[in-house]
RNA sequence: UCCGGAGUAGCUCAAUGGUAGAGCGGGUGGCUGUUAACCACUAGGCUGGGGGUUCAAGUCCCUCCUCCGGAGCCA
């Protein structure tokens, strides 16, 4: 009698098995009960008739509260009528600790109590579905770049300047030194590239914005690809790509956790290339054709992004934004001053932006100029402009937000559902 | 920071200015195929804090605190 999990129950019918689980839940008939039993690879029952096991086992019924941690020897047996479709007849059952009165309940709970639970929230099946999710996505990033060549070098997360000055960053001492947590990793993508050609970093990111949105976190996570002697357009490709391989991937390895989610997964199937491809312009126009009188030159907004995508029937990729509303480091449209070769793709129904990227400036003098426009010490750009003086390239790159590509393919509402502990303005515990 | 909303039992929520209730969870008992099982009984409250109006405040007014979601910023 081995130990088994119940995602393998299926190839054990008619043996004697052991599971070792937490209760999920129970229900008694008198001489008859079952205990429903979640070991993290699914939900099963087991059949506690009093003709087959000792009294003592019988008797444990009324104690056994919701999270206590059991295992159960029994035989497997297929049944319709219990969870999962495969039940055991119980021949013996090892408690391992009764659990305290469990705070979540099986009726529904706020979500300021259940994030203030987040530690056994994550038990939960919806929970514990999302979480697969996210590690199935991040499976995918890395395989489609580990496949396509790409090396993956993380950068650091301790940094010593502001690199695009605009966001507010943490701030924490470093040995007496004032250092900043990382924004990005791409400034050293862009070093790592002229030694490896194509590569990525993937890490957590941090943000001081006091963001009070579902769409934000503080600390959330990035996959950032650069990718020397590469163009805008050839840059959109990548992006496009690596959508496409998630939202397959998914569809392939996590279609029980997208039933759990009731995820309509026709919306994932429809991601296919091409993708759409319109610019900043176009754009702008499309929001004034629908009545959102959105003036040329600034930044959309969520509800902007919304409208935008509402517009196509699948992820869309706008590219070529005014140049004033971007960094410094985004290279100029030779065909317009105005525009910057940056590239955003917007998620559809309502999940906005999972890319934001771009071509970067690679001549060296118009990156000082534009070091010197945006008023950012020219100084702590030094090792950033050597890259210009040595062998410098066109190239690009671009950043995937992983909490909202998470909840895009989950289809669920908050960002903070898609990371097992969020960090939000307010909310550093659990 | 600004705008809006909410704080009542462990949880989710009710309660014309007039004795604070229900469901779930807890406890006790019943039931041999239950599916958020069901049935009966039972315990559980400084109505977020402070101040005010009133014969009377969960309810009206002021103030503070906490949380929620939206704007800004962005992935």
């Amino acid at each position: 009698m081995g130990k088994t999990y119940i995602a393998d129950l299926a190839d054990h019918v008619g043996k004697e098995v052991i599971l070792n689980g937490w209760v999920y839940n129970k229900r008694s008939s008198g001489k008859i009960w079952f205990l429903i039993l979640r070991d993290g690879t699914g939900y099963t029952q087991g059949v506690v008739a009093q003709e087959n096991v000792p009294n003592e086992v019988f008797d444990l019924e009324p104690a056994l509260t919701q999270e206590s941690s059991v295992s159960m020897a029994g035989l497997v047996k297929k049944d319709k009528r219990s969870i999962g479709g495969y039940e055991l007849d119980v021949s013996n059952i090892k408690v391992h600790q009764i659990a305290e009165e469990y705070p979540i309940t099986k009726k529904e709970h706020g979500t300021a109590f259940l994030m203030d639970n987040r530690h056994l929230w994550l038990r939960s099946r919806k929970q514990n579905a999302v979480l697969k999710v996210r590690a199935e996505t991040v499976r995918a990033i890395r395989d489609y770049f580990d496949s396509n060549g790409f090396v993956n070098l993380d950068t650091p997360i301790f940094t010593a300047n502001a690199c695009e000055g605009t966001t507010t960053l943490f701030e924490t001492e470093y040995f007496g030194q004032k250092a900043f947590l990382a924004q990005s990793g791409q400034l050293y993508n862009e070093a790592n590239i002229m030694s490896f050609g194509k590569v990525y970093c993937f890490g957590p990111t941090f943000r001081a914005e006091k963001s009070k949105t579902r769409r934000h976190l503080t600390e959330f996570w990035m996959v950032e690809p650069e990718i020397a002697y590469c163009d805008l357009d050839e840059n959109m490709g990548w992006g496009e790509g690596l959508i496409c391989h998630i939202a397959e991937w998914a569809l392939n390895n996590c279609q029980e956790q997208l039933e759990v989610l009731e995820r309509d997964t026709s919306q994932l199937e429809k991601i296919k290339s091409p993708f759409p491809r319109i610019s900043y312009t176009e754009a702008v126009d499309i929001l004034n054709t629908k009545g959102e009188k959105f003036e040329w030159g600034g930044d959309f907004g969520g509800g902007d992004e919304t409208v935008i995508s509402e517009h196509f029937d699948g992820p869309v990729i706008v590219h070529r934004f005014p140049a004033a509303i971007k960094a410094f480091y985004m290279k100029r449209d030779p065909e317009n001053e105005k525009l910057a070769l940056g590239m955003d793709i917007l998620a559809p129904e309502g999940y906005g932006e999972v890319i934001g990227g771009g071509e970067r400036e690679h001549d060296h003098d118009t990156l000082v100029k534009r070091i010197n426009e945006h008023k950012l010490p020219e100084d702590a750009f030094q090792w950033y402009l050597d890259l210009r003086k040595y062998g410098t390239v066109p190239h690009s790159g671009f950043g995937l937000g992983v909490e909202r590509t998470v909840s895009w393919i989950c289809g669920i509402t908050h960002l903070r559902e898609a990371i097992p502990f969020p960090r939000m303005i307010y909310r550093l515990e659990p």
